[in-house]
DNA sequence: TAGTGGTCTAGACCACCAT
DNA sequence: TGGTGGTCTAGACCACTAA
């Protein structure tokens, strides 16, 4: 514990658990010791040693019994789903991604985008067409809008990386999402750009994304293909 | 507040926080007023305010901004995505599910069925076949295996309500999950199932559920037709 | 400068669980 | 019965934001 670094005690004794659970040295299934126990050794008060138990509750690594004791949970949890970008997941996947910019300009929102971004039908948005490679192969078709006072995006930054890591650069805090997965089978046209014939299999993602003050700075429709990509999540059931 | 209620102060704030959201009596964007007025008023501590604010917060209903205060999110935040049974959503969405029950049956487990569910190849596990309709009309096909020992399941209440509530309802508790949600084209034998002509697009899901311990209780393989089903979820940044 | 949330402490009592 | 987490209090100091 180090009380001199700007970096709460909650959060340094969270991360130092969370290691060594990944790293085995606390056992799935083992007890933790208890509250005041640990807060006496650790010098720490005990609510601040709930805190930091508390944290790793919620991210699904711990759980606790009352009468019993904290004890580190069995599977293998990963994460909660999160708002991620394509781009970052695949790159996480080691997949070195590449993106085609297929358009990028300033139109009129049509009904469907304007309600989307709850603007004025006929609203100028920025609308961006990408195809997302693996490999050199197409995967994924993204269908982006956003407010047109937002991003004074560069093609070549489209290229280069994700859009949520642009808008976090640019100071557009993320808070939440509405998604929406579906199926259905390409036309033509979506064949040709995907690499797959007329009527394959296509894994469709629509999504609206909010920042923290409620408003939509990013509506998005998606196309996968469904023969080289799944949404994978892990949940965790809310107490 | 009520003192003499079992439910816990930081509990009964916090409800009264949300339904005062909900009706409008909290407009969005509007500022809470800061924690140590609002414990004076209430005759709380701090702490407990916090608390309560805090829940509401990871509920993604408010926003807290050191220095600024704490205001009601602008958007329609309904919930992050929960590990949620198909009948309860159809149900709760006034669709009136309806399941006929294809087959229940002890077998050994496959090499697939085996891995899931962390038991060895060969093992006797339950299996169920459904298929789960709205109106009359198919709706999905779900295929689950469950641990032999976990539940003496009745073929009339497999037909009357969900898995989930009967695990629940039978003392597992749900824990965490695992999803995979992609697509594919249908085979002639499911299209026959589910009213859809082969080829058609399908959405498939693949779940793991696993109990506070840690132990799968639960693997799944579902199918959706595509044209009458897609997944929506909120999702909610962590910061 | 004044006000806000963020963090932290040192206690206290209670409900639940195993033995 | 003894130990656990669940809740609650009454303070304290700090970092950040706005005016």
């Amino acid at each position: 514990m180090d009380r001199s670094s700007p970096v709460p005690l909650y959060f340094q004794l969270a991360q130092q658990l969370e290691t060594a659970i990944e790293r085995g040295k606390l056992a799935p299934g083992s007890l933790l010791g208890n509250e005041i126990e640990l807060a006496g050794r650790l010098g720490l008060s005990r609510p601040t040693v709930r805190q930091a138990i508390q944290s790793l509750v919620d991210k699904g690594l711990l759980v606790r019994r009352r009468g019993i004791g904290t004890q580190v949970v069995h599977s293998q949890v990963k994460r909660p789903l999160e708002l991620s970008s394509l781009y970052d997941d695949l790159e996480a996947a080691g997949q070195r991604p590449g993106t085609q910019v297929l358009r990028y300009a300033a139109e009129e929102a049509t009904a469907q985008v304007a309600a989307a971004l709850a603007v004025p039908e006929g609203t100028e948005v920025r609308a961006v067409e990408r195809l997302r490679f693996t490999h050199g192969e197409p995967m994924a078709y993204l269908c982006n809008y956003l407010p047109a006072e937002l991003l004074p995006l560069g093609r070549e930054e489209l290229e280069a990386t994700g859009l949520y890591r642009l808008m976090r650069g640019a100071g557009v805090t993320l808070h939440s999402a509405r998604q929406t997965v579906g199926a259905r089978a390409a036309t033509a046209e979506e064949g040709e750009l995907l690499g797959e014939p007329e009527g394959a299999p296509l894994l469709t993602m629509q999504r609206t994304a909010f920042d923290d003050t409620g408003r939509p700075v990013e509506y998005g429709t998606h196309l996968y293909r469904a023969s080289r990509y799944a949404f994978d999540f892990q949940l965790l059931v809310r107490p």
